[in-house]
Parts: C-alpha cells; structure tokens; sequence
DNA sequence: AGTCCCATCACCCATTTGCGGGAGCACGGC
DNA sequence: GCCGTGCTCCCGCAAATGGGTGATGGGACT
C-alpha cells in the first residue's frame, strides 16, 4: 500500500488517443500517480503483477487479452489492484459477469474525464463505482435473474430429457411433441444458459442445481 | 430336498485321480450320500438335472461345458442345488463373475480333503465358504472395480472439455490431438458410463463428481 | 516373450445437432 | 387493444455425433 496522499493507477487502452487523454487527466491529479500504461491485456497483466498499482483502468476490450481475462488474471494472483473498467459498448449482460469477478469500477465510454477521475478516487478509498447508465442495466439484469424462473416448464422437462441422454426424436416421443418442438426448446435452453452444446447446458443445469 | 441327515453331493472333475480321492472322502462321510460324478460339464449338467443333488462340487474347468457354464446352466433351471467350485488355477477375475451367479463356494484346489468336506458341509447349511485365497483375491477385485478411476487421465480431460460445450474438433486442438482421438475417447466414455449421448455422460460425471 | 491397457489416428455412414430463418395461437398485463 | 411471453410447428443446411472396424506404438505387468 501507497501512502494515503498517492494512488499509483495503472491504465491498458487499444485507443491511442483515449490512452493519453486518460493518462494526462490521470497525471495532472497531484493525488494519483501514474505508473504505467498498455496498449493490450497481455502487457497489462504482466505489468501490474509487477508495479501492484492501487487501482487499474481497464479498456473492456483490449488486444491479447480481454480486460476481463486481466481482471481474472488479478483476481487469481491474489493482487490487491482494484479494476475500473470502461465499456465501450453497452454490450450484452457482461456487467453481471464482470462484477462476480470483483471489479470495483464500471464506466462506459459516455464518461467524461472527471467522472473517471473521480471513479478511481473512490474505487481507491474502497468504493464501488457504477456509471449510472451500467447500474440500471444492471438492475435490470438482475431482476431478469431471479423474477424470472429462469426456464419455463417446457424447458425444464425437455433439459432432464437431455440429461437423461435423449435424442430430440425421443424427447418428442416421450413429451408428444414433434421434434421440430423439441428443438425450439433445446435453442431457448441453450441460449439462456449462453452455451451452445446439450452436454454444457447439462453440465450449467447441474451446477444451477436445476437437474439431480 | 432330503433329510437333514444326509446330504446329497454330486461331484464333476476331469482329474481321474482327484476326482476318485473326493469322491472317496466324501463317501466315508456317513452325513454324505455321492449320488453321481462326471468327467465333463455336459454329463454333469444332464444328471444334476435329474438327481437333484443338494450340492454340485465343480471343477471350473470342465470339458464339453465349462464349470461356469454348468453353474449358469442350473441357474437357468432354477434347481435348488447348491454349487462349492473347485478352481485348479488362480485364474483371472473369474471370482466375481461366478459369485455373481450365485456359487455358495469356491475352493482352491491347494484345500485339502477335510477343508472340502467342511465345506460342502456348510454350504448344504446355507453359509457361503470362500477360500481364503480366493477371498483376498475377490476383496483385490473389488477394490480395483472402484478404486481404478474409471476413466483415463484423458478421457477424464476430454470429458472436462465436453462438459465446457467444446466439440470434437475443437477439444482436438485444445490438447493437440487429432478430433478422430478424441472422437476414440468419447466412445471409450461413453462405454464406460453405459450412456449413448454426451450429455448424459456430463450428467453422470457430474452426479460422480468427477465433474464441478 | 507375450499380453493388456493406453493413446494415437483413419475411414465410412446414418442420424442428430445447432443455427438461420418464419409462423400461428393463447394468455395475461399495461 | 396491443405487446410480451410461452408453446407449438415448419424448412433447410453445414457441422458434428455415435457406431462400427481396424491399425500402430509404447508401457506395464507377468
């Protein structure tokens, strides 16, 4: 740990420009200071194993690496390193993920320079920074999360049968569907479980707790 | 069934020479009555079939029909007669597959005279006698049967991968192997677990705990 | 020296999967 | 009344699966 008056910050961006618009905002603050930077995730990581700055900035895509195989990569090494991440795209349900993984800061590229400033400050001091707009996406997922039973009850019998080791023909069989049926339901599984293969959505049901 | 004073025995063995000193001891048991003896497993099966004793002494190796067969053959007839095997080699992991048909003994043929006679004894009372040879081999069998894992160190990481929704091929490139290996790994799962589907064999992995 | 198991690879072939669509119907909430 | 959601069904197509058979080399155990 830095002294209180100092937070070394360390920041991996693909864009250039964003880069060193970033580092210089970083380096005018006199309470941060500036210990590196990265163009990809491979770099970043092997870096901040080494400098441990007290908090670093993410790009959510980056070249080698993604910014959330660096944060698995922090969060393995056992680093105290708290991440912000900024997200360019609003992408997908990505929020969810990321945070499990224990990222203590997430901002899209909306922000502007003292909101990110002011986001590694508090992430720094041990808060949690959400960009308004990820929060009530976030929210949003979550409410998807456990509102909704996650599979209807179609699903639910047509994953056992898959478990079970049934072919879509026999599921339809056993059900009094037609195959084409069958195979809608498999398609909804799969997407919702976000796999794209019977034997990992069995293997996710299980671990959910849904099957067995 | 006969009175509970003698026991009606019939002897098969091939070795002239053992099969005379048997059939000889158990002659002079006056809780004995020799009602037959064969040379071979066919003649053996033919007037078991017809005496009924209340105990069949067979040699496991037989010629025309093999002891196991013999035994096998009087399961088939549901005949009452009670079978002590005699078994001249310590031959393979034949013990559990001849207990599993429903043999009361099984003697090496290093037991003397009294050893067997004790034994026929007590299997026309009901106990089950296993040559403590045997025995120490069947407990070996039997903790081979779930101490070896099951699966190969490779089966077990192409099952991992399976179970992370990779398909053949791309397993195949993951460990450097070609996908017609893998494809030779699957089968050998499969097999295994006695499922014809992946996943059912990420289901039954799991419920091992081989998986998670 | 012979046998068994493991790992590797190949080829064929019928069936199944997964993915891309599109589509109708019923129910319930805003 | 409209919209979302669940359940049902269809077509087509490239890719993968599962089953069968067969072969080779390296270790281990006997």
């Amino acid at each position: 740990m830095q002294g209180s008056a100092t937070t070394t910050v360390y920041i991996a961006e693909d864009h250039p420009v964003f880069l060193d618009a970033v580092a210089r905002a970083v380096r005018a603050r006199p309470d941060f200071e500036l210990v590196g930077t990265a163009g990809d995730g491979g770099t970043a990581i092997e870096e901040i194993r080494v400098v441990k700055p007290a908090v670093a900035l993410l790009d959510q895509r980056l070249p080698v690496l993604d910014g959330v195989e660096v944060v698995r990569a922090i969060g393995r090494d056992g680093l105290a390193t708290r991440v912000v991440m900024l997200s360019a795209d609003d992408s997908s349900s990505l929020v969810y993920d990321v945070l499990k993984l224990g990222v203590a800061g997430f901002l899209t590229k909306a922000a502007n320079m003292s909101d990110i400033c002011d986001a590694v400050a508090a992430v720094a001091r041990g808060e949690t920074v959400l960009d308004p707009e990820v929060q009530s996406r976030l929210v949003h997922e979550l409410r998807e999360r456990d509102e909704r039973p996650v599979l209807t009850n179609r699903e639910a019998e047509v994953l056992r049968l898959i478990a079970e080791g049934l072919s879509a023909p026999k599921i339809g069989a056993r059900l009094f569907i037609s195959s084409s049926t069958v195979k809608t339901h498999v398609k909804s599984i799969l997407e919702k479980f976000g796999v794209n293969d019977r034997a990992a959505a069995v293997a996710e049901a299980m671990r959910r707790g849904l099957i067995d």
